[in-house]
DNA sequence: CGCTGGTTTGACTAACATCAACACCTGTGG
DNA sequence: CCACAGGTGTTGATGTTAGTCAAACCAGCG
């Protein structure tokens, strides 16, 4: 729950009785293993998924057999909430690697927003922050961009991961193959392959499968256009 | 007003009661002319805006000078809900044509969260829906060819505009420009013209500056891969 | 060892962008 | 009434980015 803390806590003022009350929701506890379907499209659901442990994508498939990730998670994220209000989830999700959940039934949420709106506002500020970041997604695939596309996506994963504690800003834990990379970024695995080549031969990136280190924050935020307020890293109000 | 009770009864039960209050949260009227920036990025917000006549996009700018739609807004939509529980936003809000606003504070939003839970769950459902929608946009800019992102937008335009009793599901006026188009799709405006041209010529579609017809909804929807559960058409639960 | 999944390389192609005109319409002021 | 301006739509020639296809390479692993 650190991790979810720490995301709250950025954000938000949040009182040691709260973060009790957002405990007492998980009621269960979850493992599973690396590329497993963790919820499937259109399925009724009633409980929501909170990330502890590893990489989750949003992901939505073509018939022709390409796929996109709409979204990647990290520790700390919440996968599915916005199901709490939509009933099912118009995309899958898919564990990137083994992850470890914590499960919070919808009918604990409800009785949550009855009775403290305070608690239920932050919840419905974390789907807000979601659909931002979505928003830039939809940028990058519109208007990047290969090289500022994978540029921008490791510039929003560092501060993610750093506002988790799971980064320092430079380096982190890097799980995705080139092929998912693809599947995030809406190319090729091919064309990842040379793009990723290309940032390494400029001095910007050293990456390989298990850990990214960006050698150059300025130099790729600035290939990215990269800019954070996004990310709505201050203070919500009230 | 009509138009955002038509869009919440089509996928929650609103008792009279209900749509009173939702009602008594407008403060105040507005009015603009097209191509206004109606909110500004990164400015503290206080109030949201629902649209009740007109279209407005929410527009992110990049450096190169190119824009990119995030979001279409058509009557009974909010602009910025997020806005309530993020305290700003990360893109403006332009009208592409004159439009009606109704103005809601974040106060009364506070009050009917605390007071009335289950109007609560219906606007972060909206929100939610917003988010749906935008992570659709995100595979059409990632995957779809431009002949298919124009299908789609339009598919999608048709039902969002026949909820809010604007269309027929084949014919509903569509004021947007082709330059606007092309912010919208990510492509320019000589291919979004191009590709207007080449389903006109296929007889799929007739368009110009007012208004759209659907010639042949079901051939755009194969060329789209459309599928309209991410709009989420049905009751949601409770 | 010989698989297997992931990464890398090269040759070729397709889709869309870019640049530059031009046509058309509407509104405006002389 | 006409001349003109500005926004919109259209066309053609050319350039660039990323996709496609196919194969080789490489490391970890049973």
């Amino acid at each position: 729950m650190d991790s979810h803390f720490r995301k709250l806590r950025r954000r938000h003022d949040v009182s040691a009785a709260e973060e009790a009350a957002f405990c007492d929701m998980v009621a269960e506890h979850r493992r599973v293993g690396p590329d497993e379907v963790v919820i499937r499209a259109g399925e009724p659901l009633h409980e929501s998924t909170l990330l502890l442990d590893g990489w989750l994508a949003r992901v939505k498939d073509l018939r022709s057999g390409s796929r996109q990730f709409t979204g990647l998670h990290v520790p700390g994220d919440f996968a599915d909430l916005h199901s709490f209000t939509l009933g099912r989830l118009d995309h899958e999700v898919v564990s990137l690697t083994e992850c470890r959940l914590a499960i919070v039934p919808h009918a604990r949420l409800k009785d949550l927003m009855e009775r403290n709106p305070r608690l239920a506002r932050i919840l419905w500020s974390e789907t807000n922050l979601d659909a931002a970041i979505n928003r830039e997604w939809t940028v990058s695939m519109a208007r990047r961009s290969a090289l500022a596309r994978v540029a921008h996506l490791l510039c929003e994963l560092s501060i993610r991961l750093e506002v988790a504690g799971l980064s320092d800003g430079m380096t982190f834990d890097f799980p995705m193959t080139q092929n998912e990379l693809a599947d995030c970024l809406g190319l090729t695995t091919v064309h990842v392959n040379r793009t990723i080549q290309e940032l390494r031969k400029r001095g910007l990136i050293q990456l390989d499968r298990r850990q990214v280190t960006m050698r150059d924050v300025a130099a790729l935020r600035n290939i990215a256009e990269f800019d954070d307020s996004y990310l709505y890293l201050g203070k919500a109000p009230l």
